[in-house]
Order: C-alpha cells, then structure tokens, then sequence
DNA sequence: TTTTGAGTTGTTCGA
DNA sequence: GTCGAACAACTCAAA
C-alpha cells in the first residue's frame, strides 16, 4: 500500500458501489480523499442546462452524506480542473489521482492534458472504465472502421465475454489524516434561482439509494410487461433509469448483472433475456456513446454529410410554441409540457415531439437537441445526439427521411384513453377519448360542455399534417436532388 | 470478390 | 376494414 493519499476524482460516477476508480484507490492508497470538481467552463459547448444542474446538486447532496457516513467527506471545489488538482496535491500530498472516464469530446481533450500534466509533475493518473459496458474503441467492424448500423454493433458487444460481475462498495474508507476545506455545495449555485422544481423532488430520488430503489421497482416488469407497456405514455412502464445512469449512480454493469441474476432465478433462459427489449435499451445507449467516440462533430453537425444542405428554416417563433406546448396537437403539447414539469418525458412522446419539429416544423434538429439538453434531467450528449440525429434521418442507422410520424394517429395509438394527454394539458381534460387527439375536429355540440374554445381555451393547429408533410417530403427531394459539396 | 438481404420505434395509398 | 407496396440510401455481414 502506498504512504500517500489518493484523490479519487468523481465526474459521472456519483456512487460507491461498482465504481472502479474508488475501489481501485481505496486499496492502493494510504487513504482516498474524494473529489468533486465544478467547472461548466470546460465542457464546451455542452455545459449542463438547468434540469441536470438541479439533478448534480441532488446526487451531489446524496453522495456527500453517503461519504460522510463512512467518515470520509467529500471535497468540493469549483475552478479548472488542472489547477484544483494541482493545489488539492499540494496540500494534501496525495501520490495519485483515479478517475472514471468521460467520453464527451471535450471532456476527453480536457482529460488528456490533465493526465499528462500530473504525470509530469510526478503524480501516478489512472483512468478507468465505469460508464460503458464496452468501451468505444474496444468494437470495430471487419474491415476495422467503428459500426454504423446499430445490429451488428449490438451483436459484436454481446459476442464478447459478459461484464465482470459489479464491484462491492468499498468496505472501509480511509479518512485523510487532516481536514481539506471543501466549498459549500449551496455556493455552487446549482439550484435555479426560481422555484420551478416543486414537480421534480415529487418524482424523482436523485442518488445512489434512488437509483437502486428504481431499478428494484422496474425489475419486477421488465421481463414481463415492459415490452408492451414500454410505448404507453399513459402507463408508467419505462424503466426511468436515464438520469440515474446519466450521473453514474447506477451503472449499466450493475442493471446488467440485476438483470442477469432476475432472469436466472426466473428460470428464463439466457437467449431470451438477452434479447429483451430492455436490454437492447442498454445496447442503444453504448452505441450513442460509440459514435460520440467516434464522430465527435455530431453533436453540432450531421452524420451523413449531405445533410448540411437540408432545408431547414429556422423559426424562432414556432420553436418557443413547440417549447411552451401550445402546438395545437394535443400529444405533442402534452410532451412538452411534461418535459417542463418533470425534467422527463416519455420515450415514445420523445420521438413524435422530435418528428413535428424537424419534419412537420422543418426546424433544425439542433434547436430540439439543445431544448432537451437545458429542459431534460437526463440530458447526456451521446444519447441526444444520437436521438435527434436519428429523428432527423441525418444519423446513423437513422430512421428514414420519410418516417413522419403523425401526432394524432401515434396518440390514439398509445394513448388510446386519452389519460396522458389529461393529465398534461388540463384544458382538454372533459373530452372524450374520441376527440381529445384531434379537438380541432370535433364538433360544436362535443366542445362546449367540455369547456373548449378552440383558439381560445386551447390552440389551433400550428399547422396542418398534410401540408406540413408535404413539405418535408418535398425538402428532403431537393435534397436529393441537388448534388453539391 | 461480388451479390444479396436485412436493418428500433411509420404513414399513406390503392387494391 | 385489411393488406401489401411504396416511400431512400447505405452499411454490414453472410452467402
């Protein structure tokens, strides 16, 4: 064992259970001394937008009573990392400092000269890999390019041998022999000014006690109903992990063991868990990281290049009724109104949000990718990007141009009781499941005991589904048509 | 080496 | 009402 402490650097692995660079630390070193640094500065272009400050300083809470449990506590400092580091080393003559990779670009630039500076000056660096089952670089296709059709990417991943089983949470921690100051967790300034989070501490725990209770939760159904359930916005049949996977309180290494040890003591066999439908989620969100590796213009700019040439028209105007979820389509605007209540929407409501903004509004993707990115507690660079790219047909293994999905039919679809849309846009709460998709349709004598003014009570269409649709088919011929750079 | 078939999440149209 | 075809283009792996 080594004489000098060892910092371990948290980043997106707010938990002690299955983190490897804790576990790692806390047996090497001659005591570990947690760290959390804030510097939105240096991630980018990608700082994280207001929901997931909120969720940050939850987990952060979260995390800090979990150590100081242990009689550890944990250090929070705000500033660049390099320096934090550096002053931390000094003053508390740490020999090492362990971290869980990130794989957002900026972050991967940030944490290369940061490994090499303290190398130089001496200090031992080791990273480790907390956040992925595979990593990026680990997965190439035969011809030794990164996969672009989701697949036989999945297939590759799977082919290898399973994730090493979780690590235990360390058993003991060493405190440092003499206290680091540590700037209050309030001072961060984490927390937005105006109280609009009333909604959010309803539904969710942030931390690694949350993240665990959530999993046990869905467990009992993903093998079962999460198949069905899983496209009904008006059931609660999604998993709700993203947020806590998105911080690292849980890992994906541990969902995959749970689901593992689930299915076994289920007695179901391995070739049918592995292609459950959930599963396949967790495949999906490795591959977003994959490509975020790989492409890491994506974030900004399309996949497929000739994208750059698409039509989009900008329509700052439209954008904040999309925003606001006064679209005059009652699914779309219950989503969005969702998401802005809760910090959440569901995956299904994501994707026809996405497609009205893109095909039927023809607004750029990126305008819809940076809204989920302040608006969505689970906002994480590689999946929005992959999930907008993918709405916008200008990703990988993208869904085609042509795939416009219709708000109303996908809500008499999954919504068929019209409970969803009750619940989020109130002002259309008296209509029968008949009419509460298309209000617009319906007639006079149906609108007025259910207190509905269209145009007034409730929005008028933005516009209309066909015309908008031709629209986009239109632009996207142009755009196959015109052949340029 | 070349060819072939399949590929998360849909809608519309016409038979 | 139901059903298949059309709506693109390209990646990837298997034949």
């Amino acid at each position: 064992m080594s004489t000098t402490p060892y910092i371990v650097w948290f980043r997106l692995d707010l938990r002690l259970t299955d983190n490897p660079a804790l576990s790692a630390a806390s047996k090497a070193g001659a005591s570990v001394i947690p760290l959390f640094i804030w510097d939105p500065g240096e991630e980018g272009k990608w700082p994280p937008g207001a929901a997931s400050r909120w969720w940050l300083h939850q987990s952060l809470a979260s995390l800090q009573a979990e150590l100081a449990r242990r009689g550890t506590p944990l250090v929070i400092r705000s500033g660049p990392a390099l320096e934090t580091l550096r002053s931390l080393v000094h003053e508390s003559g740490a020999g090492a400092v362990y971290w869980n990779r990130r794989y957002e670009p900026a972050l991967i630039a940030r944490d290369q000269k940061v490994k090499e500076a303290l190398q130089q000056d001496g200090m031992q660096v080791q990273s480790f890999n907390g956040a992925l089952l595979r990593e990026p670089w680990e997965i190439r296709n035969k011809t030794g390019n990164p996969f672009q059709v989701f697949t036989p990417f999945w297939k590759t991943c799977l082919a290898g041998p399973d994730p090493l089983p979780p690590l235990p949470a360390p058993a003991t921690l060493r405190p440092p022999s003499s206290p680091l100051s540590s700037t209050p967790l309030a001072q961060l300034g984490l927390e937005p000014r105006i109280h609009w989070t009333a909604t959010m501490r309803q539904t969710w725990m942030p931390g690694e006690v949350g993240a665990a209770a959530e999993l046990k939760r869905f467990l009992s159904t993903a093998f079962t109903s999460y198949g069905d359930s899983r496209d009904r916005p008006d059931a609660n049949g999604t998993s709700r992990l993203s947020p806590f996977l998105h911080f690292g309180e849980i890992s994906p290494r541990q969902v995959f063991a749970a689901m593992k040890n689930h299915a076994e003591s289920a007695g179901l066999p391995a070739s049918e868990w592995r292609s459950s439908q959930f599963h396949t989620e967790l495949g999906w969100r490795e591959f977003a990281h994959h490509l975020l590796f790989h492409f890491p213009h994506t974030p900004d700019s399309p996949l497929r290049p000739e994208f750059q040439r698409f039509p989009w028209r900008s329509n700052p105007e439209w954008l904040k009724i999309w925003q606001r979820g006064m679209t005059g389509y009652p699914l779309v605007d219950a989503g969005m109104r969702q998401l802005w209540a809760t910090g959440w929407m569901h995956n299904r409501v994501r994707m026809v949000v996405a497609s009205f903004l893109v095909k039927n509004l023809l607004i750029p993707w990126q305008d819809g990718a940076a809204w989920f990115w302040d608006t969505l507690l689970d906002a994480d660079l590689a999946s929005n990007t992959l999930g907008w790219q993918w709405s916008a047909g200008c990703g990988a293994d993208a869904a085609p141009f042509f795939r416009i999905f219709n708000p109303v039919l996908q809500g008499e679809k999954f919504d068929p009781q019209g409970d969803y849309i009750r619940k989020w846009v109130p002002e259309l709460s008296r209509m029968p499941a008949r009419w509460i998709h298309r209000p617009w349709e319906a007639p006079r004598e149906i609108l007025g005991p259910c207190k509905v003014t269209m145009g007034s009570t409730y929005p008028e269409p933005l516009v209309t589904l066909f015309s908008s649709r031709e629209r986009a088919l239109d632009a996207y011929q142009k755009l196959k048509t015109s052949k340029g750079p």
